[in-house]
RNA sequence: GGGCCUGUAGCUCAAUGGUCAGAGCAGGGCGCUCAUAACGCCUUGGUUGGGGGUUCGAGUCCCUCCGGGCCUACCA
């Protein structure tokens, strides 16, 4: 038995997520952690919201709420919906919680203490009517060099051409459209990353099994340009985690909190505290897995992110974790794997939440159970590239492979055996080679399952579980027991005894991908053993003669032409 | 501008440089009647975006052009 360790991308607390962000982290992570508990292993399985930033404070404003009021609301609402996506996190934290105070704190001495942090004067935009400085973004203004007149501080987004706010004409804030703006002086930290580049090299290099995508966006990082560059990781807003020394004030800095991506990642560490002190247990329930010097070193760990967050996991974190041990004094625990997805369009454009174009997860659920969402998110996960939402092949896909593949099969070996033997596994007859086949071509089938499941081939390992759940139909149509019925009872019993316990195997197999669905099965086949069916002969005896069984519901009805469409227009245009 | 990813059947996707480029869905045919008009079997369908090159051999490697996407460090 192993230790795995795994996190998701923290979802940013300033509204709903829609489904390209549910696809590209918490949902593969839950696929695995449920896989390797299903397998066995013990698992972490942590995730949290992230709460700090300017576009917290914003979205504070506009409910008109004090943003830690908002943020405990809006982690309500999301931990709520992760519930009922089937989320199974061990631990669904939050970055503003004391712990990652502390922590953040700690790491921010620790890192001071080894050289790594450098005291930096710069010249930023402040907005008197917004009393706040305002990130490069959140000026708007005349781009001078095509006109337009909606250019960002950053970036024109007509042109392309990369700005600097001050090259702006007209600048105003894009919060309040303000003009009264003004160039002050502020002190930052950053962490010195640059001094750190071979080291971050040569652990990157060191990782041979990562996806392309997730290396190369690290790589051209280290080495792009002038190569990897120092990182300021405080900012100057009133909501996020004071800038300290450990348990020390830090002199000159009063007033300013670490920028959200320094004390994100770190809330990982700081969510396991969170566990552990509400699971009532001390700091070494924690530490065994995330301190190498206390239990870690047994551990893999994994995380799950969309590819926009990689230049922070491969660097700024791993800078971070590395630098606290500066002197050997706390060795952290460095990620073994990144698992990294691309993005999920919908209808032809992207999902977006500024914008609220696409399906957020409060909506699918009011329409579906999750794991119609779950079966359709995972089987057409962006792993390769990005991949696309229709409604048109979202229907196909959970009608054939749910409802007619499974979800027919469910319906008719119950139903069968319901009206010729009645609600109890058949007694008499015995196994021949067509069962033995069937078991052998199970067992195959599972061995290419769990293969892919291990290396986290998400849609690969959805394709498997497909062909798992078709040969049963194809055992059904041989061995034919609506026929062997006529003439040999017997025969027929073993048949349908056989496909009973069958369909509690694929309950079994099934659950990482849709739990709910399994659930019902099992709930249906009067069983609550879940244990592997690394034996297949013996998996498939589970259900003796004699157990009583109730025919279940219809598991997964089917998506009508009629709801498509209705359902089509009704996300067509962006959210209120 | 630079970097990276990507382009394969009507659709969604596979294929360590090595049989005739494969699956699922959709389409066509046959079978079955237990089942949610479900299931099974067979089958149609490809100049692998265009062009050039390397190689005994290219979907795969190189060059170039065309299309789609992401990132480019103060959104997170």
């Amino acid at each position: 038995m192993a230790r795995i360790l795994i996190t998701s991308a923290l979802p940013y607390i300033n509204g709903i997520k829609h489904l390209g962000n549910l696809v590209g982290s918490q949902l593969p992570a839950d696929l695995y952690a449920r896989y390797m508990r299903a397998r066995g292993h013990e698992v972490m399985f942590i995730c949290a919201t992230d709460e700090h930033g300017t576009p917290a404070e914003i979205a504070a404003q506009k409910a008109g709420k004090p943003v830690a009021d908002y943020c405990a609301e809006m982690h309500t609402v999301q931990a709520d919906l992760a519930a009922g996506f089937r989320l199974s996190f061990d631990h669904f934290g939050r970055s503003s919680s004391p712990q990652n105070h502390a922590l953040t704190q700690h790491l921010a001495g620790r890192l001071h203490a080894a050289g790594l942090i450098s005291e930096v004067s710069e010249k930023q935009v402040y907005s008197n009517a917004d009393g706040r400085f305002l990130p490069d973004r959140y000026i708007e203004g005349t781009c001078p060099n095509c006109g337009y007149d909606r250019a960002r501080g950053d970036q024109c987004e007509n042109c392309t051409k990369q700005l600097d706010p001050t090259d702006l004409i007209d600048p105003r804030s894009a919060i309040s459209g303000s003009t009264d703006l003004e160039v002050r002086e502020t002190k930052h930290l950053f962490l010195r990353q640059k001094s750190m580049r071979d080291q971050l090299r040569d652990w990157i290099k060191s990782k041979k099994d990562w996806p392309i995508l997730t290396t190369s966006i690290a790589l051209k990082w280290l080495d792009d340009g002038d190569g990897l560059q120092d990182r300021g990781i405080t900012r100057d807003l009133d909501w996020g985690i004071p800038v300290k020394n450990g348990d020390k004030d830090w002199p000159g800095m009063e007033g300013k909190v670490f920028y959200v991506w320094f004390d994100a990642p770190i809330e990982y560490i700081a969510a396991t505290a969170e566990w552990a002190e509400a699971q009532g247990k001390g700091a070494e329930a924690w530490e065994r897995w995330w301190r190498t010097d206390k239990g870690a070193d047994g551990v893999r760990y994994v995380e799950f992110m969309g590819k926009d967050n990689v230049p922070f996991h491969t660097l700024s974190f791993p800078a971070t974790m590395i630098g606290a041990n500066f002197d050997g004094a706390e060795p952290w625990k460095m990620v073994d794997y990144i698992k990294s997805f691309n993005y999920l369009n919908y209808d032809g454009g992207q999902f977006s939440t500024s914008q609220g174009r696409g399906v957020f997860m409060d909506q699918a659920l009011s329409i579906l159970p999750a794991d119609y969402w779950r079966w359709w998110l995972l089987s057409h996960a962006p792993e390769s590239s990005d991949s696309e939402f229709t409604w048109e092949n979202f229907q196909a896909s959970v009608n054939k492979d749910l409802a007619d593949v499974l979800g027919n099969l469910v319906s008719r070996v119950t139903k069968f055996c319901r009206s010729k033997f009645g609600e109890q596994v058949p007694e008499g007859g015995s196994y021949g080679p067509r069962e033995d086949q069937l078991i052998a071509d199970l067992s195959a089938r599972l061995k290419a399952f769990e293969t892919q499941m291990e290396a986290m081939e998400v849609r690969k390992s959805a394709t498997e579980l497909r062909g798992f759940w078709v040969l049963g139909n194809e055992y059904l149509q041989e061995a034919a027991p609506w026929s062997t019925f006529k003439t040999d009872a017997d025969a027929a019993a073993a048949q349908v005894r056989l496909a009973l316990n069958l369909i509690r195997v694929y309950a079994v197999v099934s659950q990482p991908f849709i739990p709910d669905a399994s659930k019902a099965i099992m709930d249906a086949l009067g069983c609550d053993d879940w244990s592997w069916p690394s034996d297949m002969g013996a998996a498939l005896a589970t259900l003796p003669a004699g157990h009583a069984f109730t025919t279940p519901e219809v598991l997964f009805a089917k998506i009508t032409d009629e709801q498509r469409e209705d359902w089509q227009n009704r996300f067509a245009g962006t959210r209120a």
